[in-house]
Order: C-alpha cells, then structure tokens, then sequence
RNA sequence: GCCCGGGUAGCUCAGGGGUAGAGCAGCGGAUUGAAAAUCCGCGUGUCGGUGGUUCGAUUCCGCCCCCGGGCA
C-alpha cells in the first residue's frame, strides 16, 4: 500500500501547483484539505485550483458541497477517509493538500465519536446565546459540564455553543466524549506529513498581490452571486477570506479600497495563525522554506522515498 | 541662501526636565464536527545626530543632517 503525502502550507504558499508536480511524480491523486476549496460557489475567492490545473492530475473535494451546506470537519473526515481508500485501491498515492490545520489533525489522530447535533438544538443554543450572552452560556455549561466551561477560555461563543449542544442533544458531556477518539484513517507509518514554511514577508507580499488577481479575475461577481442568493451569514462559506467585505461593499457600506484592504489583512493574520498551527501541532513534519517549485518537489520527493521506495 | 514648521514604534501621530503613549499594522498563543471559524495575550522604540546646561535631557540651548512649506 502507498503511503500518502500530507503537504500542509499557509494560505498562498503554491500548494496547488506543488500539488500537481508531485503527483505527477508519485502518481499521485490530489485531495482537498481546505474547508473553503470544498464549496461549489467561491472559485476566485478561494483560489481553488483552475480548469487547466484540475485537468492535470485527478482532484477529489474541491467544489463539490453547495454554498448553502454546513459542511464539517467530520464529514469531510468521513469523504476523505473513502476517497483515500478507493485511490489506494487503484495503487496510487493519495496527496492531501490543503491549509487546515484541524483537517489534517483528525486525518492523523482521529475524532472524537460524537452523534450529529440536530439543527433544533443548535437553534436553540443560538436563541440562548443572543438571550443570555457568553456569560449566561457559560453559566449553564458550568453546570453541566464544567470542566468543558473551564477549559473554554473568554468570549469563546463558538465553542461554548458546541459543548453545551452536544450535552443537550446527547446528555453527554464533550469531556466525556473527548475522551476518546476514533482510529484515524492513516495508521502512524502510513503517512508524510511535510509544511510549506515560505519567508513572511514574501508570503504577505503574495497574498496582496493574489488578492489583487482575483478582482481582475472576477471575484466580485462570484461574491455578488452569492450575496443575491440571500443565505444566512453565518454560513461557513459567507466567512470565506474576503467575502464579508466584499458582501459590504456590495451593500454600499465600504469603499472598494478598504474593503481589498480587509480582505488582504484577514488573510495575513489567517496566513499567521496557519504558522502557529504547524509550529504546535505538527512540530516533526519536515519544514520546506523554498518557495521554489522544483527545489521543494525535490526535497518532498526525497523525502517521502525514504518512507515509502515506490 | 534666508524664514517658518516638523523629525518620537513598521505607518499616522500625541506627549513632555525623572529613559515614553494611542490608533492601525504587526507579533506570540490556544485549537476535537463553523477551523479561511472562534478566542486569549503582547508596545515591538538609539524619541534624527552631536555638543552644552542640569543630580538627571527624548524634553531646554547651540551646531549639524533630513523632510515639508514660504521668500529669494
């Protein structure tokens, strides 16, 4: 069985060409780990790989869930988990490539087995939440589950509203859950896992200049497309890099100007905490500096022959 | 050349004889089904240079340099 390459690197860092030489070199198939590149309506915005890139080599998970879909890390955990198989069960070698660190996580350490929280519950957690703030939240979880409250530091609604959801919709606690997690779906040696480490300072020139490209490239049609659709906006793809910015220009409430600006330095400070996620949570995965990219197919090359000699 | 104004954090600027502060930018961290999300934390500085006055100068004074504007 081949082993899969797992290429993790910030957000405009060249992983979609990387990913395409290299499995042209590994006869590889591509599959996306960027919880954006999965929706069907944000092409430009998400620098999803173009028809001529998709056509080089086999992609899997990019652009096939409906903006309206709240996908999660555990049903793409789910899609990957068979997309991997079938590509192994061709003989060929599966390459992950994507910028979220939470995906990669769960594809190398499994996830905790937790039953789909009913969207009632989570209405009604939401209802709480604007009813009583963070605090009141915070109050209930405390006493059901507090050392979930007392792990979760701040203002931290999000996942206040996921430990209390899944104590209503379960009446289990998620420290209970948490407890334990699912096998992963690639075994302790049947992965690569490598970072694409790119000097910062040419990182954020290149995330301006690419967010720059995708006006010319038609972003602001694709972000008006989806603004006329009238979707909740609180859906994971309405947070895309850009896109409430781009939604407020629309709606006449920013310049074009500041609104570019936002969205260069939303992406910045995302391209900054993608840093700190390789650097805590995959401290072993080989760094690659170069930003060229035949020196890094090189070196990923390399090194994954030295775990798998094909 | 002369006369004003200004040189303080990466940027825009405030302050003022006891080694300095605000916004933005930035930096560090957390991360178990929203993760391009969400949250926590941090001023990062030859106060243009150099002499002088002073117990003490970024602050006052002299000279020099630089940037605006004006007059020639």
């Amino acid at each position: 069985m081949n082993a899969s390459l797992l290429i993790h690197g910030p957000t405009a860092s060249g992983k979609t060409q990387l990913a395409i030489e290299l499995a042209e070199a590994l006869n590889g198939e591509i599959v996306n780990a960027d919880s954006m590149q999965i929706y069907k309506d944000l092409n430009v915005l998400t620098a999803r790989p173009s028809e001529d890139e998709l056509a080089a080599a086999p992609h899997h998970l990019f652009g096939s869930i409906d903006a309206a879909i709240r996908y999660s890390t555990g049903q793409w955990l789910e899609d990957a988990r068979g997309v991997i198989a079938d590509i192994l069960r061709r003989g060929r070698t599966p390459i992950l490539v994507g910028g979220t660190g939470l995906y990669f996580l769960a594809l190398t350490q499994g996830l905790s087995d937790i039953p789909p929280v009913p969207e009632e519950v989570r209405g009604d957690v939401r209802t709480i939440l604007s009813a009583e703030g963070a605090n009141g939240l915070r109050a209930r979880l405390e006493a059901v589950d507090p050392q979930s409250a007392d792990r979760i530091k701040g203002n931290d609604r999000q996942r206040l509203s996921r430990a209390y959801e899944v104590w209503l919709a379960t009446g289990k606690t998620l420290t209970a859950f948490q407890g334990a997690r699912t096998p992963p779906p690639l075994g302790p040696n049947e992965w690569l896992g490598v970072a694409l480490t790119p000097p910062r300072p040419r990182l954020y020139a290149r995330i301006d200049r690419r967010f720059d490209g995708m006006m010319m490239k038609g972003a602001m049609e694709e972000a008006r497309a989806l603004v006329e659709r009238g979707l909740p906006e609180d859906l994971p793809v309405m947070k895309a890099h850009g896109m409430p910015w781009l939604a407020a220009f629309l709606r006449e409430q920013i310049s074009a100007e500041d609104a570019a600006e936002n969205a260069k330095r939303d992406t910045r400070r995302y391209a900054k905490r993608q840093f700190t996620w390789i650097g805590r949570q995959f401290p072993f995965w080989p760094r690659i500096p170069s930003m060229d990219v035949q020196d890094r197919k090189k070196v990923i090359f390399a090194l994954y022959r030295e775990i798998d000699p094909g």
